[in-house]
DNA sequence: GCCGTTTTCGGCCCGACTGTTTTCAGTCG
């Protein structure tokens, strides 16, 4: 994976943040910050490159270039050290707090020497922030709320940070001489939104070379218990990874353990005792007897138990088990099902990488069509005009049919306003092939506003996806607050589809409200709202939450062929206006 | 610190909202 340039991007990025809070020129923290992004975005490998193929990069220059150069071939970025040993990392991590910033975390530091975030609370809680400038009583409750959000979370860390953990040390650990199987289980297996701590299962008849080698990863910053049959380990980032090796014929019943969750296992170990089992991570045995039945495959243990190999990403207890009963288990969605993304961005507005990089990428994935959507004028700061929509199409219209079996599609993400309009009349959408409509302001509306702007919203006869549906970022801000059934009930009465936004921070809609919905009729668009390239990778986030939320293709629009995607985006089932 | 050009220096996403102020600073998208 496209580590290295990730490790880059949260060094420059850290910069950024560190050269905020030491009051800093504010221009060049936001010129390491567009290099960062830069180079988190970028297809190419940075390790693979020298100073002049990284000043290739845009907004990387020729100080940054040479930074990273140097970081890439010392481990070290000399800048960021002398920075750090001036702020310690608490404080920056204050401004993981939403509405805490550089300036007011700078303060917090200097004022009252806080520096983390228990001590800012400690601070609170002693009344200390009362007297100092410019931190009035709705402030310190902004604060507070603020770190109540984050709490929420904890310490888990979103999907994709243990992902990219997991498939490090699968692979790394696969290679390890015995190793007869070894995959990740738990939530990270079920693709739940957010992990915490990656579990890794190897079967092999001899458990020491792997806890060797599992100890001695270069990812370890501290081994937090070792044993024979697990060993557990921290990595740098502050994530718990477990290893557990199991004997290769009890693989079955160890891998069914350890993925979870735990309410899943209950069931199916309730079943076990009906049957007159009972069933371990270890294997199925008779309750008698103690005779071992089977366990090498998941799918033999649950056959045993008359079930079908359930999907990890339904093992929830959400009704999983009684539908494999009766046979009734959906065909879930699968990442291969998606044949184009209905959400993407180019550097015409954020994106990082131009519209023909964009559609030369989605070609490559196999795509059979694939939809541009560069967001619309009233997000003021992405200065779009008409003019320049209007030359994009042009220009996407001129690409179409250059890439072999993949269709492009000219649309746009319109923003919804307090209201529910959005930036165009209809006469001008009524040119887009698809409009995406998304919140992108005024949160904290009240319930029945915010509803109501959903549902007008749905009602507009050019809207068709409805973008990352309740605006939640995962730790960072809450879903916004609105009668959903309502809005699920609009969706499908008007032929609008709700968004599965792949963005590991945002998984909106979530895999409840997925559930939710499916029953009222709606249907889904798996989309990523990439900005680069790279982040098509996304992908499988927003189709493990889709298979969570039950989906199969034919809840999903851009799971269709083509020719059945443009009969939903004219939006013929209803009524063409409320 | 980057970029583009007016080619070596000046501008850099721009507007809204909030809370703290009493005219504006900080944060956000």
């Amino acid at each position: 994976m496209a580590r290295p340039n990730k490790d880059v991007e949260a060094l420059l990025q850290e910069y950024a943040e560190l050269l905020l809070i030491t009051g800093g020129d504010a221009f060049k923290a936001r010129a390491y910050e567009k290099a960062a992004r830069a180079i988190g975005g970028h297809h190419a490998d940075v390790s693979q490159l020298d100073t002049k193929g990284l000043r290739e990069i845009p907004n990387v220059g020729k100080s940054i270039a040479e930074k990273v150069t140097e970081y890439l071939r010392t481990g070290a970025m000399p800048v960021v050290e002398e920075a750090r040993a001036e702020v310690p990392a608490g404080v920056r991590q204050l401004m993981a707090i939403p509405t805490l910033g550089p300036k007011k975390a700078a303060t917090l530091y200097e004022d009252l020497g806080v520096s983390s975030v228990s001590e800012l609370v400690a601070a609170i809680e002693r009344e200390q922030l009362r007297g100092v400038k410019g931190f009035g009583p709705k402030t310190e409750e902004n604060i507070l709320h603020g770190i109540r959000l984050m709490r929420e979370v904890g310490d888990r860390v979103p999907i994709s940070v243990a992902m990219d953990v997991a498939e490090g040390i699968v692979a790394q650990l696969s290679s390890v001489p015995g190793c007869e199987d070894c995959v990740y289980a738990g939530s990270l297996r079920r693709m739940r939104e957010t992990v915490g701590d990656v579990d890794i299962l190897v079967a092999a008849d001899r458990s020491g070379p792997f806890m060797e080698a599992f100890t001695a990863l270069p990812q370890v910053s501290e081994v937090i218990a070792r044993g024979e049959k697990k060993t557990s380990i921290r990595t740098a980032e502050g994530l718990q990874v477990d290893l557990r090796v199991v004997p290769p014929d009890s693989w079955g019943a160890g891998l069914l353990y350890f993925t979870g969750s735990k309410a899943h296992n209950i069931r199916v170990r309730e079943m076990a005792v009906r049957h007159k089992y009972k069933l371990s991570e270890y294997g199925l045995f008779h309750a008698k007897s103690g005779r071992k039945i089977v366990s090498a495959s998941e799918e033999e243990v649950y056959a045993r138990l008359g079930l079908p190999w359930i999907p990890p990403t339904l093992r929830e207890d959400r009704g999983e088990v009684a539908a494999g009963l009766r046979g009734e288990l959906p065909e879930l969605l699968a990442e291969s099902d998606i044949k184009g993304d209905l959400h993407s961005h180019t550097d015409l507005t954020d994106g990082l990488a131009p519209l023909e990089e964009m559609v030369a990428a989605a070609a490559r994935r196999g795509w059979r069509y694939f939809a541009v959507t560069d967001h619309a004028p009233n997000l003021y700061m992405q200065r779009m005009t008409d003019e320049k929509m209007l030359a994009q199409r042009a220009r996407v219209r001129e690409l179409d049919g250059s890439q072999r079996h993949l269709r492009l599609l000219h649309g746009v993400e319109l923003n919804i306003d307090p209201d529910g309009g959005v930036d165009w009349p209809e006469e001008f959408l009524a040119e887009f092939d698809v409009c995406v409509a998304s919140v992108h302001s005024h949160f904290g509306q009240g319930r029945a506003d915010a509803t109501r702007r959903l549902v007008r919203a749905c009602e507009n006869p050019r809207v068709n996806i409805v973008g990352h549906p309740t605006t939640r970022i995962l730790g960072k801000r809450k879903e916004i607050e609105a009668d959903l059934d309502e809005v699920f009930a609009a969706c499908a009465r008007t032929g609008t589809a709700l968004e599965v936004n792949a963005h590991p921070a945002r998984l909106d809609l979530s895999d409840e409200n997925i559930l939710r919905a499916k029953r009222y009729g709606v249907k889904f668009a798996v989309n990523t709202d990439a900005h680069s390239p790279v982040e098509f990778d996304h992908l499988r986030y927003g189709v493990g939450t889709a298979q969570r939320g039950w989906l199969t293709t034919e809840d999903v629009i851009n799971a269709w062929p083509l020719p059945r995607l443009r009969r939903f985006l004219r939006k013929t089932g209803m009524s063409s206006s409320p």
